[in-house]
DNA sequence: TGACTTGTGGACCGATCGGTCCTATAGTCA
DNA sequence: TGACTATAGGACCGATCGGTCCACAAGTCA
């Protein structure tokens, strides 16, 4: 492997490349000509590197989660109550309605409209992402349950299953032109059901 | 118009067969051999009826969008409060977890997910989907808060746009493949809030 | 019936799709 | 330097993409 001419290219600045344009343009929109052009590598380097579309989009969907959930990890580590994570955390899921230009949404969101129904291993990973995205609401809401910050008469697991709902919800609004100041009405609301 | 030969096809129908083929699929996902195949009309007759697949996909979106909205406020004429309808419409929203195979989601949220951000006049079509049933869920609230189903201490335009937002987010839950009680419980955790 | 109008079938178009393959190149080792 | 190894460039593949076109069929009128 470490033999031979190296490589031109870093793996993880490629990956991150190609999971910019599946984020922005989804799977089918994305084609092959746009993932070389963009990575800057050539077919051959492309084939022999990543295997193929489809496995380079679930490459890119397992890191964008990974990646995610570690943001959203070290947010919760840093928050001060469990609700000024999760409020914060949906201020952020409609943060890039702000910024105007053409917003992105959720990656996981995105496939799970886009791609889950037809390709059962895509929507094995999707469902990873949701876990990710549980898990993760589930330990703010117990801590803010802890910390008197979310009240104790619902079930943590509920709180969670809501907030990831609630979450995607937010991301689709975001994507379909729904104004800034609504959202922060609803994150607000949604926010105020716990 | 009317001189010549008749057509052999209802256009409703074929309209309706290409809506649940989109619906399933997709935009891109969806060729114009699947469509022609499906409705059963030549290439020829397609183009001469519908101009273009993008064409066609959006009086496929201004239709769903309509018989939506039609449905959606039948029930609400029918519903016995505000809030019953708030809470059927939501569980009407998840129905298709129950039936288990392939849902296919809502297909004006599954729009804003893939194509809204790369056509114009898509997205002004999903905005306009997005209106209606916050227009609806509007009147819901109103009405709900009238009846005294539904607190009064919230605008009810707020309640409309969360209303809105929590079924895409729960449409994509049902994409994502999330267990059936699992939504259910999300469902009353929203209606919960009102 | 015959002129006319409209719809239909299907061959055909260039472009692009995802993917393969072969050759030249750029490195690592001894 | 020369043998070796793995990469890069890009021509090339069949299939499919959305879309066009035209000869023919199927009707309506007088």
């Amino acid at each position: 492997m470490s033999i031979g001419r190296p490589l031109e290219y870093g793996s993880e600045q490629v990956l991150d490349i190609a999971m910019g344009l599946f984020w922005r343009k989804g799977y089918e929109a994305t084609s092959l000509q746009d993932l070389v052009g963009e990575m800057g590598l050539s077919r051959s380097s492309f084939y022999s590197a990543f295997g193929s579309k489809r496995q380079l989009f679930l490459s890119c969907l397992q890191r964008y989660e990974e990646a995610t959930a570690l943001d959203l990890s070290t947010r919760l580590h840093g928050a001060a109550t469990g609700r000024d994570f999760i409020e914060d955390t949906l201020l952020w899921a409609i943060e890039e309605a702000i910024e105007g230009a053409d917003p992105k949404g959720c990656l996981v969101v995105n496939t799970a409209n886009e791609l889950a129904q037809r390709d059962k291993q895509v929507a094995a990973q999707v469902s990873q992402g949701f876990d990710k995205y549980r898990a993760i609401f589930l330990v703010a809401a117990i801590r803010g349950q802890e910390d008197g910050s979310v009240s104790n008469d619902k079930e943590a697991t509920l709180l969670a299953n809501y907030l990831v709902t609630s979450m995607s919800g937010l991301r689709t609004m975001v994507k379909a032109g729904t104004d800034i100041e609504v959202l922060r009405g609803i994150v607000a609301m949604v926010v105020s059901a716990m």
